[in-house]
DNA sequence: CTGTTAGCGCCTTCAG
DNA sequence: CTGAAGGCGCTAACAG
C-alpha cells in the first residue's frame, strides 16, 4: 500500500503536522526530529502525494510547453532543452503540439489550466484574436508564462528572443557582401513577429546597399519543405535569383531540392542561407550557410525564467535578447562564377 | 473565485452528489435534473478539480512518453503521432527525454508514477537491470505499460513494434539485388532489440545469397551524426564497401557526409540505405533510399492501446507487428558503373 | 432518483 | 518546538 504522511508521523514518533513541516521545510524543528523524520522518510520509500497538496493549492510541478510542431527540428530541440532544464529544476513538461491551430491553442490553454500547471512557455505565434484573448485571460490570472521568439506586448510577461531584424540584416549582408543583387527570400506563413523582423532586416540591408527589393523575390506560405519547395518554384517561374534567403533551414532544404530540379548548382548558381541552425543544416548538400539561433540558451532560459517566476522571486517582467549569429557553411558563393557562367550561357 | 461542486449544486438546486453523478455520468438521474445541472455547468464555466478527484482514486488522464531524444527525427514524430491521438482521447501528454541514461530513465519512473499518470508509454530501450526492475516494478504496480520498438518478455505488456528483422533483411535484399557483394553495416551502440534484430535479417540475406559477413564491415557506437560518420570512416580505414546499411536515417548522413570527404559518390561509388524513413530521407542529396517504419500508425496504435488498458476494456495483452517497406529513392545504385569504376581506377 | 456523510492525503492556523 | 483540528474539491457508500 502506499505510504502517507500518517504512516511517517506514526514510525516517527511525531504528529502529521511536524512531518509535514520537515517535507516543507517550515517552522521550527528541532534537529533531531528533522533527522528522524528523513530518516523514516527515507526508509518507507515515502513519497508526498502531489494531487493532495495541490488540492491545498501547493504547486503541482508540472509546466506546459505550447509549441507548433514538435516534429520540426527547430521546436524539437527548444523541447529538448526546456525539457532538460526545467527537470533539474524539479518541474516535469506537458508538451502541447498546436499545428498552429487556433482552437487547438485555446483548448490546450483550458486543458492546462484545468490541470494546474504552474507555468506555460509559449514557443507558438499567437496571432488571431482568440489566442490572444485566451493568452490574456491566463496572464491576468496569474499563471506565470514565458514567451519565446516573438514579442507581444499585449501583457507583461517574459520573453525570450533573438534580435530577428539582426539576423535578416546578417543574412542578408552576408550574401550582399558576396557580390549578390538579386536575392530572394522566403518567408513563413508571414504571419510571426519574428519572420516579419527578419524582413525588415533584410530590407534594410537591402537599402543600406542601394538595391531595390523586387517583390516579386519575396514569397512564403507556411514552414513546411513543401512550402519551401513552393515558394522558391513560384519565384523561379519569374525570375531566378542569384541567392535565396529562406527564413528557416526546412525551408532552405526545399529551396535547394527546388534549385537542383532546376538544374541549378549550389552554390555556383544559386546561394541559399538558412536560419536557425539545426542540425538539418549539417545535413544538407552543401552544408547549409544559415543564421544561428542559440536554441539551447534559449530553451534553458526561458525555463529558468518560468522557475522563477513560479517561485515568486521575480517581480518584474525580463525580456532576454539573445544575439543570432552567422555560420557560414557551403550553400553561398560569389554569384556568377565564371565557369558556371559559361556553362549557362552553353545553354 | 473558482467554481466548485458546491457552487453548481446550489445553483442548480440539487446535491452535490447529483452533480458529481452526472459529471461521470453514474448512476440514475432524471432528464430533467441532468439537463438543469449541465445548463449550470456551462453558465458557470465549471471545470472539476482534476486533483480533487484523482485524490479519491480516479484517473489524471495524464500519460508519460519516455523517449531516448525528442531532438531526433523519429522520436519527435513519433511523440508528435502519440500526443495528438492521445489528445483526441481526452490525455494530455508528459514527455521525458532520457538521453539513453538509466539513470534519469529510472528517475522519471518514480517521477511519472508520482504524479499519478494514468499509463506509459516507453519509446526508449530498457538496457540495464536497474531500468529493467523499475519497469517490472511498475508493471507490477498495475500501472498501463505500453512499449514501442521493443520486445522484451519481462513482464506481459502491451508491444508495438515493426518487424526488424525484416527490415534488415529487405534492406539488404535490396542492395544485393542491386549487385552489391561488399556490403557494410552501421548500427547504434549495439544494446536495442531493433538493432539486433535488424543485424540478423541483414545476416539472413547475406546468408542466402551466399556472401560471407565480413565482421570488420560492421560497426557502431551510438545513434547520432556523428556516430555514423565515426563508424564509416572506421569501416573506410580497413575496407572500402560498395554499399552501407544503416540503421537509422541520421546515420545514413553521416555516413554520406563522409563518403563525401573520402572522395565517394553516391550511389555511383557506395550505395547507402538508410532506415525509418523520417523527413530526413528527403532532405538529403541524394534523397535516401530507406526502410519505412509507419511512425505516424505506431504513435496512434500506442496511444490506443494504452488507452484501452486504462479504461479497463482490455484483459489480454497485445503485441501489435507492424511491417515495415522498402521505400527506394536516388542512394542506392548497382555498384561500380562503367564510368565510375574508370575514375576510380584512374587513381 | 436524490441527499448525507465519510474519507482521499496534505497544509495551515491555532493552541499548547 | 509540537500537536489537534478544520478544510481543499470530489467520490462513493449508505440511507432515504
Amino acid at each position: 500500500m502506499k505510504k502517507t504522511i500518517y504512516d511517517v508521523a506514526e514510525a516517527a514518533g511525531v504528529s502529521i503536522s511536524t512531518v509535514s513541516r520537515v517535507i516543507n521545510n517550515t517552522g521550527r524543528i528541532s534537529r533531531s526530529t528533522r533527522q528522524r523524520v528523513h530518516a523514516v522518510m527515507k526508509e518507507l520509500d515515502y513519497q508526498p502525494n502531489v494531487h493532495a497538496s495541490a488540492l491545498t493549492g501547493k504547486r503541482t510541478n508540472n509546466i506546459g510547453l505550447l509549441t507548433p510542431d514538435i516534429a520540426n527540428p527547430f521546436f524539437g530541440e527548444l523541447a529538448k532543452s526546456v525539457e532538460e532544464r526545467a527537470g533539474e529544476l524539479g518541474f516535469s513538461m506537458m508538451i502541447c503540439s498546436t499545428d498552429r491551430d487556433p482552437k487547438k491553442e485555446t483548448t490546450y490553454f483550458s486543458v492546462l489550466k484545468q490541470k494546474s500547471v504552474d507555468g506555460i512557455i509559449f514557443a507558438t505565434g499567437i496571432e488571431n484574436q482568440e489566442s490572444m484573448d485566451a493568452l490574456e485571460g491566463i496572464a491576468k490570472e496569474g499563471i506565470p508564462l514565458v514567451m519565446i521568439s516573438q514579442d507581444r506586448a499585449l501583457v507583461p510577461l517574459d520573453v525570450v528572443v533573438i534580435d530577428d531584424f539582426m539576423g535578416g540584416y546578417l543574412a542578408t549582408r552576408h550574401l550582399i557582401s558576396l557580390g549578390h543583387k538579386t536575392i530572394a527570400c522566403i518567408a513563413g506563413d508571414g504571419s510571426t513577429t519574428g519572420e516579419k523582423d527578419r524582413l525588415k532586416g533584410f530590407q534594410k540591408a537591402m537599402d543600406e546597399a542601394g538595391i531595390k527589393v523586387n517583390e516579386s523575390l519575396i514569397a512564403g506560405t507556411g514552414f513546411s519543405l513543401e512550402c519551401g519547395k513552393k515558394a522558391a518554384a513560384q519565384i523561379f517561374e519569374s525570375n531566378i535569383p542569384t541567392a535565396v534567403f529562406a527564413m528557416n533551414d526546412v525551408l532552405a532544404c526545399g529551396v535547394i531540392q527546388t534549385a537542383r530540379e532546376w538544374g541549378l548548382q549550389v552554390p555556383t548558381d544559386l546561394s541559399v542561407i538558412g536560419f536557425d541552425n539545426t542540425f538539418l543544416a549539417e545535413m544538407t548538400d552543401p552544408p547549409l550557410t544559415t543564421v544561428s539561433q542559440p536554441i539551447e540558451e534559449m530553451g534553458r532560459r526561458a525555463a529558468e525564467l518560468l522557475a522563477e517566476e513560479i517561485s515568486g522571486e521575480k517581480s518584474s517582467k525580463n525580456k532576454i535578447i539573445l544575439m543570432p549569429e552567422l555560420v557560414v557553411r557551403q550553400s553561398t558563393a560569389p554569384p556568377f562564377k565564371k565557369d558556371a557562367h559559361a556553362e549557362k550561357s552553353g545553354f
